[in-house]
DNA sequence: ACCCAGGGTCATA
DNA sequence: TATGACCATGGG
């Protein structure tokens, strides 16, 4: 059943913070493109790999698809992991071309898709549940590592579900309010990234959520408390 | 010289 | 199912 402290905290959130603008692409398939690129790297670094993927002209899917993976390569290599990166990005444009498109994924059910996307190299289920909210539409919440780390901050989360990913996803799932769509999932867990990112820092006071060797900011945490009161 | 960042794969137990 | 090694660049 709906969780009406999801809500509470999204509406407590948007109030301090503002409208986050994520996706931050100008097209879907730039979403796609960035949601491989920023795999466990600074944002930053991402944009630099699409930039220069937009000089060459492979910033879409179909080029990408028939583009030279080594070529690739050389463009997103400030992304880090550009190998691996490289050749997941030619995988999943070639797939999605082949499914006839990012119009013609978002029309089909969001479970098969999602199936779908989880066998594609390089494609886990942090990034196809971004692709599912913020390239097709679809109400899929994204539970990594800054949501799972905040709601469980805020008692939303019991600590063995913030554990994985798929233990997040499972145990929230049921529990999104009626009615969550891709835009309000996809604010979600924007905001979700703010506060995990305002909160956690290095070199502060010790803080219980946060992974090892990571500190917390005094001011942020009052913001997450006050949120999870709201 | 560390530690971290908007993960995922693969081998291993 | 769940760990640990590995992938690689850029910033603090």
């Amino acid at each position: 059943m709906a969780d009406p402290a999801l809500g509470g905290l999204y509406a407590d959130m948007e109030g301090r913070l503002g409208p986050q603008g994520w996706w931050p692409a100008e097209t879907a398939e730039e979403m796609v493109i960035g949601a491989v690129l920023t795999q466990a790297v600074a944002w930053r670094n991402a944009e630099r790999a699409i930039a220069a993927l937009r000089g060459a002209g492979l910033l879409d899917l179909a080029a990408l698809a028939a583009a030279d993976v080594d070529a690739v390569a050389v463009l997103v290599r400030p992304a880090g992991y550009f190998r691996a990166k490289a050749r997941a990005l030619r995988a999943l444009a070639v797939w999605i071309s082949g499914q006839g498109g990012l119009g013609a994924l978002a029309a089909r059910p969001a479970a098969a898709v999602r199936r779908a996307l989880l066998q594609v190299r390089g494609v886990g289920p942090e990034t196809a549940d971004a692709i599912l909210c913020y390239a097709l539409g679809q109400p899929a919440f994204v539970a990594d590592a800054y949501a799972r780390r905040v709601l469980r901050r805020v008692g939303l989360l019991e600590a063995a579900d913030a554990g994985s990913y798929e233990r997040a996803r499972a145990a929230l799932a049921p529990r999104l309010p009626d009615g969550a769509d891709a835009p309000w999932l996809g604010e979600l867990h924007a905001l979700l990234v703010a506060v995990g990112k305002e909160w956690c820092r290095p070199r502060e006071p010790r803080c219980g959520a946060c992974p090892a060797r990571t500190r917390c900011r005094e001011a942020a945490r009052r913001t997450a408390d006050g949120a999870a009161a709201g």
